[in-house]
DNA sequence: AATGTTCTTGTAACCGGTTACATACGCGTT
DNA sequence: AACGCGTATGTAACCGGTTACAAGAACATT
């Protein structure tokens, strides 16, 4: 069962007499006539050669092409210099301009981004999180609170660190970045009571599985409750985000018998399409029925009416997301929260409810 | 300079004294009595492995919560199951879709995707492609024909199959999937010369190193001059992929004393600029004037008025490509160039000219 | 002159998988 | 019984970097 070599072979030296191998760092070695290690610091740590030998190495490097080999380099080193995000969809446009802005931040500090989605299911989540995690991520980016009990612990196992975007809960152990979604929800909230309105309706994003979404319902309820303005059941609805399932709500709302003054939407694009549908109702936007938003997307200033909205300051939240990741990986302190400060942009899709 | 060891140390048993290691698949092979080699096997190529053997190991994998060290595999397999993509930015509509669909896609055939953007600019894609190399990706998708020259050659020299997508052209001696850019610039343009337009303005988008935009204006003059309708100078502008720059180049357009009664646009986006700005200006569309688009995208059905556009399958190109790299990563073969067909959809913004 | 310190460079073990090659075994064939 | 062949498994070299440790050189200190 344990055989005994009579003869090993040595692979190396049959073939280089063969075909010639791809450059690596032997042959830079070689051709600079030094040592492997001292390629590699030229490359790692220049301040520790001399400044002829590097300018020598940086010239062969040049001439033969070399172009060192990642994961050789992670193998040994134990870093890869990559970092990891796991988001809902690429397809949304607040994501896709979180991760643009992240990506190039990224790209000054060296680090490359690797992508992966979760289609908002937890277990999908983990399942690209273990293969993140293979691929030997410096650093993960999620996005919400919710994830698979598994998930902390294999982050935890792995010490990888990671970050919390979107969301910002000094609360929690681990960190976090964002707004505070809740007082979000009860700020422009505020603004409804304060032109007058009493009759509220709420036109949420999907609630499950996605902790903004319930944050900003919970700030608008609590809002509401406040001024004792609690919507009926009839007036809360949920839908996807596009603009169809948004237009079909608006019409179950708006073609009550008791119709709300103003909608609250869990965000621009549910506000784009309950806007349209009352327009195509025959409803004037804000004369019969003021509508908001959250997010502040391009769109909101262009549409007509423009929107009223909370402002989100995305790049800043993901740029502080992977600055917080280098930063850590760099062995500097960072802030584990970070509260980033939303605004309440007022625009024409507002008015007082018609009198009466 | 050659100084002679007197106590080469083995540091692998120094450690193994000390604290432990992370589980890899010499502790599996252990606690299962087998070699490393049959554990490796049992997990790429199970059917070599006998049934008892292959349970054992995977029971004990489960139990150790061993993962695989995809840095390590790489090194040694010099394969990576990684596709790599450098589109211009993630932050525009189109992308984000055709990214969303590739990387679930990819991710059915357990590859992973690799993300980075060049913002249009050559140099900052070939920098990002020797990233993505060193990184050792498989594949690499490309969006766009232009490119630095030392790309094509780097690619060749570390034998790296790619693809160019959204554009076919069957004279290009590398892969590409998309639609005709310039048959989809005549189809729409032949769309207003039937409807009795002559007088046709165009606001493409912007033409530096995005051969895409440049195919469909080229279509677009091509089928204008067949009809003895090529627009003077004053007609033709350039505009970047964002709302503001769109009106505005629609404002100049439409203040001209001499207008166009209609207006082909070189993407959706643009033609919504459009479309708001002539509203705004008191224009009716399409009465006094018609807007065309290219894309399709989600909105152009919602706006009022729908949007006639040309529909791209965005999805369906992305998945091809990706699907090409894996059967060309597979050995198996693969159509080098494929186009995929685009439609004409006519909605509410495009009518004959006003009489006159 | 002897000793200590700092700086630069070389040697080779090591990271954790894969896989070429060797071996052992089981099962016909002749 | 000897031989051939296919299958299952083990051994250890190898992938291409990094880095701990050693050593030599240059310079400062006593």
């Amino acid at each position: 069962m344990k055989p005994i070599h009579s003869k090993p072979l040595d692979r190396r030296a049959e073939s280089a007499s063969g075909r010639a191998r791809a450059v690596g760092i032997r042959a830079v070695a070689k051709a600079a006539g030094v040592s492997t290690a001292t390629v590699s610091r030229s490359l790692n740590n220049p301040a520790s050669v001399s400044p002829e030998l590097r300018a020598k190495i940086s010239t062969i490097i040049e001439e033969i092409g070399y172009i060192p080999d990642a994961s050789a380099r992670a193998l040994s080193s134990r870093r890869t210099r990559t970092i990891g995000a796991i988001v809902p969809t690429v397809d949304n446009a607040m994501f896709a301009q979180g991760l643009q802005a992240l990506q190039s931040h990224l790209a000054t500090k060296d680090y490359l981004l690797l992508l992966a989605t979760n289609e908002y299911d937890l277990d999908v989540e983990l399942k690209q999180a273990r293969n993140l995690v293979s691929r030997g991520i410096d650093g993960l980016i999620l996005r919400g609170d919710k994830r698979h009990p598994d998930l902390r612990r294999l982050l935890q196992g792995q010490s990888i660190p990671y970050v919390n975007v979107g969301v910002y809960d000094p609360t929690k152990p681990y960190a976090s970045i964002g707004v505070d979604n809740a007082a979000a929800g009860r700020r422009i909230t505020r603004h409804l009571m304060d032109l007058g309105h009493r009759r509220v309706g709420i036109v949420a994003a999907m609630q499950r599985n996605n902790d903004r979404a319930q944050a900003r319902l919970r700030g608008v309820l609590e809002e509401l409750a406040l001024h004792d303005a609690t919507p009926p059941e009839a007036w809360m609805l949920q839908v996807n985000y596009n603009l169809d399932d948004a237009r079909q709500a608006a019409r179950t709302l708006l073609s009550q018998r008791d119709q709300p003054t103003a909608i609250v939407c869990g965000n621009d694009v549910i506000a784009y399409g309950v806007m349209m549908e009352a327009l195509k109702m025959g409803l004037a936007v804000p004369d019969d029925v003021s509508v908001v938003g959250f997010d502040d997307l391009e769109w909101s200033r262009h549409f007509s009416p423009s929107l009223t909205t909370i402002h989100m300051p995305t790049d800043e939240i993901w740029l502080r997301a992977g600055e917080y990741l280098v930063d850590t990986l760099a062995g500097e302190p960072a802030l584990l929260h970070r509260e980033i400060d939303f605004s309440l942009v007022v625009r024409e899709s507002t008015a007082p409810p018609r009198a009466g």
